[in-house]
DNA sequence: TAGACACAGATCGTATACAATCTAAAGGCA
DNA sequence: TGCCTTTAGATTGTATACGATCTGTGTCTA
């Protein structure tokens, strides 16, 4: 829980605080099984308890933090059951989404994409991976944003997020260079207009990333010895 | 924000409380529009509002509240935009879970869908809407279990929940008996494991519900004078 | 030395006090 | 009378104090 952003110079406020470690998290600065104490981030951002229990709970709602009463907030470790579930709910929703973004596409929402994508390879090319993760995943709620469809856009903002604990978790590293390929294909298809060709490519995407994932492995793979002879 | 179910003899829990308001909204007993007013509740359940704040906080997530800056908070009013993706939503997500639970689908599973159906009937021949609501809504959940989807599963819940408020705003009564057909149907392809009618069945009650509601009229139908005339 | 018990420190849970903000009514002026 | 300003009341926002719970350490005993 060190390092975090520096906070604007006022004191900022519940959503603020749980957009940074959102943000954190989404970077792979923060990790699976971590723990965030109240008093610790309280004394980071310089607001009381009450703010920051308020941008925790907002965490755990969202399914990033997990909270044990009296023992405190730590980072979610999605089982490979959640895993599971995670892309199989992005794979009912994302690609008939795609479908509906190809169909609605303006100029300006081109442009942003197109900034997205090529922030996103620089990125990589700079070796932040943790900083082409997160752009990543904005890519994908853009394109629920883009379908106008703001219901299924914070859902899939969720399973985003769950979906950086999941690879933190359970990527296997031996294939490297994947998404901007796939990011660039769907582009192309959103481009022509294509939604046939969208909500295909979207729904091979997702498949493509779960099959990098390593799911055989235990759950209890523990990020600190403690963890790891816990109970 | 009268009337509420009485609560058991322990100081209830902010989950309580969130779960026994979320129940007064699915029953229709809460209306959109209406104040919940913290004062209020504390004192109805007899805890601190820090307590009341909490469930409160939990709602808003779920988009059953809506919480405004030194105002307070309110039921939502879902606007027909919200209503129309609160439905697409579901389009998406519901059939092919209601395929994936049919294909999993226990002895166990039946009997309690059966216990679902039977009390859903019986309430809607005691002509309490409320409650038949509130059952109906359920069932969809269950079967979100069934399939053995934790994640898509807590999504739909909420999607029910927000139908809830769509429906108050919304319904046109002259058509009534709806729910007790459909149910049923999509129990019989259940019980045969027949994935395909299941898929196809909830398809189409998502869309029949929704061809139920009057969607052309503007949001700000007011519930209170005072909302009417305001700014 | 090993186990159990007890105690101290730290962390979270809840209530409450006080400040900030909004709402609405009362008063003054044209 | 009608409109703007002022002021009192109510409600929410935040910090903090206090109590409950848990974790880990130290000590006592067999």
């Amino acid at each position: 829980m060190k390092d975090l952003d520096l906070q604007s110079s006022t004191t900022p406020s519940a959503d603020e605080i749980s957009a940074q470690l959102t943000e954190a998290v989404h970077e792979h600065r923060v990790l699976p099984g971590m723990k965030v104490s109240e008093d610790e981030v309280s004394e980071i951002f310089g607001v009381g308890r009450t703010v920051v229990r308020q941008a925790l709970q907002t965490l755990a709602h969202e399914g990033l933090l997990r909270i044990e009463r009296n023992r405190g907030a730590f980072v979610a470790k999605p089982s490979v059951k959640d895993a599971r579930e995670v892309f199989e709910a992005r794979a009912l929703l994302e690609p008939r989404t795609a479908r509906a973004a190809a169909e609605r596409t303006t100029e300006t929402d081109m442009a942003l994409l197109e900034g997205h994508i090529e922030q996103e390879h620089a990125a990589l090319a700079a070796g932040e991976t943790g900083r082409a993760l997160k752009l990543s995943g904005l890519f994908h709620a853009e394109i629920a944003r883009i379908a106008n469809q703001a219901t299924i856009e914070a859902f899939i903002k969720q399973l985003v997020s769950r979906s950086s604990l999941v690879i933190a978790l359970y990527w296997q590293r031996r294939s490297a260079i994947c998404e901007s390929h796939a990011h660039h294909a769907l582009l192309d298809a959103l481009r022509r207009q294509d939604g046939d060709a969208a909500e295909d490519l979207m729904k091979g995407h997702l498949l493509d990333l779960l099959s990098q994932l390593d799911l055989r492995q235990l759950p209890d793979q523990a990020p600190s010895l403690r963890e790891a002879l816990k109970r």
